[in-house]
DNA sequence: CCTCCGTAGTTGACACATCAACCAGTCTAC
DNA sequence: GTAGACTGGTTGATGTGTCAACTACGGAGG
């Protein structure tokens, strides 16, 4: 993607970037599931999941880490339960909430394809980076998180004229 | 995301810009959509067709450069036309082919956009990095989109064991 | 207690992406 | 020239994401 209205070497920069992305997220999903069977949405839950303490989570909390609508989730939670990879069970402390936990099926599938992208990982990405441009990669990410994370500022923040 | 299996740095590294990714490609998208009505895809396909001669181009050459499923394709531009934003006529060259062309319309929603969009990464992107780490993650998206072109190796090239 | 508002989650309709099957035109080699 | 393989593109079924409307519970104020 070209950025006219921007100075060139930021244009650049993000056009180069975007393609990179596109392709790179497309490949290794492409990966995941032609070799594990999980779509990347399978796979952001069912690794939330292993991460928990004691593999159980409110759904809400699954909500705030992926960044997902919350019509998404419950229709992709309702899907892994039905293939078996996960329960849901209703909330003790509050009521109106439902506790997603593993199954023991899920949790072998998920453990196995943890592993299994972590070598896709690895192959498409780690092995070309140096530590510098790793590290580089890393302090950009947080750069560009923060604002992302402190402001939910879904306003219209901006002042787009020709809109 | 996290990546046990791996070193400990790149797995945070990784885990960090992919939480980055999924956050800042969704807010960015976001801004599009609220303030163009274009999607991610809609916006892809026009800035193809403004950047290209005439603005005219071959259904399969806009293949190659977006990386996208030949019945991705058909149907965005199918829909794309039906919204009077471009048009499709036959191939003379090659009578299997068909050419994309901007409808005047389209035209003028594609450069308010455009317009729309540098603003949009301007806020939240170029405002936050200096100009080394543009230059970095410019070198990194090199890097990494290198193999990616050159090798369409879509085959499973890796020796992922527990899968 | 009861109303009002906010939050957690579900549902259904629709838009979009993917997959496999298909058609028509082109190219190669015999 | 023509058989077979390949390429450019379309189609329809199915899975996934988004939006708006809705239920049900919780908490604050009267």
């Amino acid at each position: 993607m070209k950025l006219d209205a921007c100075s060139e070497p930021e244009a650049l920069a993000w056009s180069n970037f975007q393609r990179m992305r596109v392709r790179l997220i497309g490949a290794i999903n492409r990966d995941l599931t032609r070799e594990t069977g999980l779509s990347e949405a399978d796979f952001a839950i069912l690794n939330e999941l292993v991460h928990a303490n004691n593999e159980t989570v409110r759904a809400m909390a699954l909500r705030g880490g992926l960044d997902w609508e919350k019509s998404r989730l419950s229709h992709q939670i309702r899907r892994m339960e039905e293939r078996g990879l996960l329960l849901r069970k209703p909330c003790i402390e509050d009521n109106r909430g439902s506790v997603i936990s593993l199954t023991e099926e899920g949790r072998e599938i998920a453990v196995a394809a943890m592993a299994c992208y972590a070598e896709i990982v690895r192959r498409r990405v780690f092995t070309y980076l140096t530590p510098a441009q790793l590290a580089a990669l890393d302090e950009i990410s947080t750069t560009l998180l923060a604002p992302l994370e402190s402001g939910p500022d879904e306003t219209c923040a901006g002042d787009c004229d020709p809109c």
